[in-house]
DNA sequence: ATGCCTGCAAAATATTTGCATGTAA
DNA sequence: TTACATGCAAATATTTTGCAGGCAT
């Protein structure tokens, strides 16, 4: 499997995300953008989609990895997750919910927002404004 | 300001509580400990408190930081904060509460756990077990 | 006396960046 | 053609580790 297998549907539809994100079409950002976003939502690190991109038989340095997922990040194309200090998360789900992560793992699983609501969100302190709330639901194997 | 202006009873204290954790009393576990709880919760990263010891005539290497702070978060005595990638941010309040963290500073910022609670927590996955749930609300300058 | 601690420097890990070459628009 | 992308390697930053000497118990 490689990126010449895909239609040119999936390439055109994959293209126009590009563009309208503000990145040029590219194959590596192409073939990555179809790893990410071909298969419903999914968590990556710089790492796995790495591991991923050469089983596609896609010859991408780990600098490319780097930069598509920061480039796509700045996009709105992904979402980062910070669970673990050892490693970066993206998220292709990039709409407000939740994280399960097991620790010892390189594991996330998603939580919809329904199933973990705060019950109020205490003001931001004077001079400041609210960014983000993240819930980081830490689990071990039993 | 330096370990030497410490009382007795100062000392005594760290000490016993140094002991209680199963570590033994050394002058410099003695001074980041002093550092680190004689004055209320509060927040430090490896860099912080490595210019504290410095600022308070305390001759410590990176190493023994980064060290001290692992053996006193697997001690119990600190709680580890993930807020961000790029660097550990230790927390000396071990009890269950939540978080701010200031995009772009160096800071974090306590949440009483009453502020900030769960309507429900979501079950565990099937073959794990709760660890612990973390909440950060991530805040910009206005 | 023994085993735990510490400092120093080197190693390990994750991520970023400079630069020359390649390619989309 | 021109600006943006990519690959490679080197740089950066944080944290960990090996080892020889020091200190607490």
């Amino acid at each position: 499997m490689n990126i010449d297998a895909l239609t040119t549907a999936q390439i055109e539809h994959l293209s126009d995300k590009l563009r309208a994100a503000g990145l040029r079409s590219t194959k590596p950002r192409l073939a990555l953008a179809h790893l990410l976003f071909g298969k419903g939502d999914r968590h990556v690190t710089a790492e796995s989609l790495y591991e991923e991109a050469r089983a596609f038989n896609l010859s991408v340095s780990q600098a490319t990895i780097y930069n598509t997922l920061n480039q796509f990040l700045d996009a709105g194309l992904l979402r980062e997750v910070i669970v673990d200090h050892a490693r970066s998360y993206f998220d292709t789900n990039v709409s407000n919910h939740h994280h399960f992560f097991i620790e010892g793992e390189t594991r996330l699983i998603d939580i919809p927002l329904d199933q973990v609501s705060l019950k109020a969100v205490p003001d931001a302190p004077e001079g400041y404004e609210l960014s983000g709330v993240d819930v980081v639901i830490r689990l071990n194997a039993r």
